[in-house]
DNA sequence: CGACTTGCTTCAGATTGTGAAGTAAGTTTG
DNA sequence: CAAACTTACTTCACAATCTGAAGCAAGTCG
């Protein structure tokens, strides 16, 4: 049963929906933490009781905005509380992966209602991709018997650099043939009432993360993808930091040593050659090869001679000395990279996240320890290292948030 | 002589200035980025040009604007020419060594009118110091013939860590006596018209070059100061970045080699210990009795058995080779520091300065090939790599626009 | 010279937001 | 338990802020 169509639907036929300012703030804060009553928000905005008033009432008509109750008395009147509307609309979300693409279809507070995957190949190139997406979030809107106009926006991550501000990939190393591809032409050819927003995956994934997980309260941290390569996420001043030309974090390519293996990208010891699953895979190889690891020595032969990470952290749960010193070893070198970098930003939190980093808790023990060594105490007092807090659902729940953030805008913004 | 007291100084007796919002930024436009229009100004602002009007005609009351002659025509009628009135006021920028203290005396443009360096030991404490810094102010404000009164903001740029928003120092390495102390007061004890503004020296001297230097248009970027230490100061989407707990640009603590010199902090192979000016001299010092060196063995000989950076640059432009192999050495380190950074935080641009860095072209070229030899093309496609371009001025000129930017404030400032 | 362009000003009135007073609904206290 | 307080919200007159339209000023262009 498709819900009714909301006022705002009726004025603005497609988003991003204009708001006045004070409108829009209100809404960015009660989308954005949770529920609050009028006094509370008169006091974080710093508008007077009675302009809030106005502006409640006013989003209310608008159905923007619901009141569902009342708190509890501080001694005196119960304020009565007020949440942003779930069932404005709906967004959906895509985290593509080279070989899956993972969706969730979610209300207007960022609660999935609805997830899907299916296995891909981005190198068959954006257009059949990109009907596997829509064809994807069509049937997550069958399943939940929503009419495709309800659809607001959608948010996707995408495994390569991606220009924020026109939504197309620049010169992706694993994605042949969507170099500038118009994504979002694409996808609001088959869905024409949402918005379209593409970014970077760990990008999303840490937007995910400063939106409903660990990041929530901070201000400075970064989210670090351990998987086939090592990427991350960078969030400054609660905003995701991009670089000057779109490609920060990429710390994949940083250098641990001088004299290691020679990465795809031609240079020689990079951390994504050293650490990340592919070469957790070949050091397992090589271990299982020379006799130092039975377990391993067996799994290999099980799966015609080649090994995963998984398989290393398998054997690393039951205790295989070889298996956890390669972890320790992965832990080792990025915990270095990372000490780097905790000097230089000064971060209050490190997330660490991706399909390798569940690795075993050895990981990130040497992680934290290499860390904690190698930077100076100052910067890290007041610094934690945790993994992600989302987990697998960081990218579909940043992708979520990406759209979300997009739907509702400020009218007649000034310029800077 | 000292100028008429301005209307604005008998209104509010002391800075900041609390000016409405639109008031605010016209300042802050005309400010930062000098004369315009009142038709530009509105275009900038995104005001109406009537609103802009009665905002310029009320700070020329004010005598904070002033018109100053007519523009050339562009097919109508010629532009009123709008200046920030450079002699509103006075504010003094002190950038703290440990070894010097350098003074200048600046107009409310920026621009230095006097300036004044004296030798003081940081380990003398923070009285006799402070006493020091309050001399020199006062020293240049007689030159001037300008009362202290109208003296309307101090900046000081320390070398240690500092908690910006109260100005005290935390845990200073190189500072005894220092932590804590409140520095504000002491000054504002001596110039009670003056507010006072303390940060540490490198983020003073990257707001020198965002201000006043190679940074003027751009947006993320960093100044890296080579000198008895190594520290960077970071600016993020046009602002100076200090991290969560203020000591973000720490890079001198980076490990570089595993199997390097044990540093000051403790670690092993910290950039600062391996390339710093000791770690040069004391190489120098090591060729020069290796007897590789003629022109160093002369400069030791007649030193006393000491060496310092600058001996091994004027080694190095005399064309010594191992002068010059040192010399490349520090940059290569350096610059495979910095690589790192620019994989992991994608700047426009980074600037060399500090004491070492003008060693000879070879340290610059060194550290320019280490970059790009070792980040990813994207991120350096567009990278500038230079030496500071206002040098050995970059922390009075950062310290003076630090002063300067808490002058004018807004009134009423929302919340966020 | 007249038509057009750019730059700035004036002013009525729309828009936005406030403070004070009042209503509503609870808790605390004598 | 009623009076006194506290918190939560609303109403409304009015203040502050900003705009659009109209017009003036002073140039260029054909």
């Amino acid at each position: 049963m498709s819900p009714a169509i909301s006022p705002l639907r009726t004025i603005y036929r497609t988003p991003p929906y204009l708001l006045p300012e004070s409108e829009a703030r209100v809404v960015e804060i009660l989308r954005k933490s949770g529920p609050y009553s009028r006094t509370e928000i008169a006091d974080i905005t710093g508008y007077s009781r009675a302009k809030i008033t106005s502006v409640v009432n006013h989003l209310i008509e608008l159905q923007v905005v619901e009141e569902t109750g009342e708190g509890d008395s501080h001694g005196g009147r119960r304020p009565r509380i007020l949440n942003f509307n779930a069932g404005f609309g709906v967004v959906a979300g895509v985290d593509m992966g080279a070989t899956s693409l993972d969706g969730a279809l979610a209300n207007f507070k960022g609660q999935i209602i609805e997830r899907r995957s299916v296995s891909i190949d981005v190198r068959d190139g954006p257009d059949s991709v990109l009907n596997c997406v829509c064809a994807l979030v069509a049937e997550m809107l069958r399943n939940q018997e929503i009419a495709a106009e309800q659809l607001c926006a959608v948010g996707i991550g995408v495994p390569g650099p991606v220009e924020f501000s026109t939504g197309l990939l620049i010169a992706p190393p694993i994605m042949p043939g969507w170099e500038a591809y118009p994504i979002r032409n694409f996808i609001r050819g088959v869905f024409p009432s949402a918005i379209v927003i593409v970014d970077n995956d760990v990008n999303v994934m840490v937007l995910g993360e400063l939106r409903a997980g660990a990041g929530i309260r901070e201000e400075n941290f970064f989210f670090v993808k351990v998987g086939t390569g090592i990427g991350c996420g960078i969030v400054v001043g609660g905003k995701v930091y991009r670089g000057s030309t779109g490609c920060a974090g990429d710390i994949g390519h940083i250098c641990v040593d001088r004299n290691g293996v020679v990465c795809h990208c031609g240079n020689i010891g990079c951390l994504e050659a050293m650490a990340a699953g592919p070469a957790i895979a070949q050091r397992a190889v090589a271990a299982a090869l020379a006799g130092g690891s039975p377990i391993l020595e067996k799994i290999l032969k099980a799966n015609n001679g080649t090994l995963t990470a998984k398989d290393v952290g398998a054997a690393g749960a039951a205790g295989e000395r070889a298996a956890n010193e390669i972890i320790r070893e992965s832990g080792r070198m990025i915990g270095e990279v990372l000490a780097s970098l905790v000097n230089f930003f000064n971060p209050s939190l490190i997330l660490i996240g991706g399909g390798v980093s569940n690795i075993g808790h050895q990981f990130l023990a040497s992680i934290r320890r290499n860390v904690l060594h190698r930077s100076l105490p100052l910067s890290t007092r007041h610094l934690r290292i945790d993994y992600s807090m989302i987990g697998a659902d960081a990218g579909i729940t940043g992708a979520v948030y990406l759209a979300l953030d997009h739907v509702f805008a400020m009218k007649r913004e000034r310029a800077g």
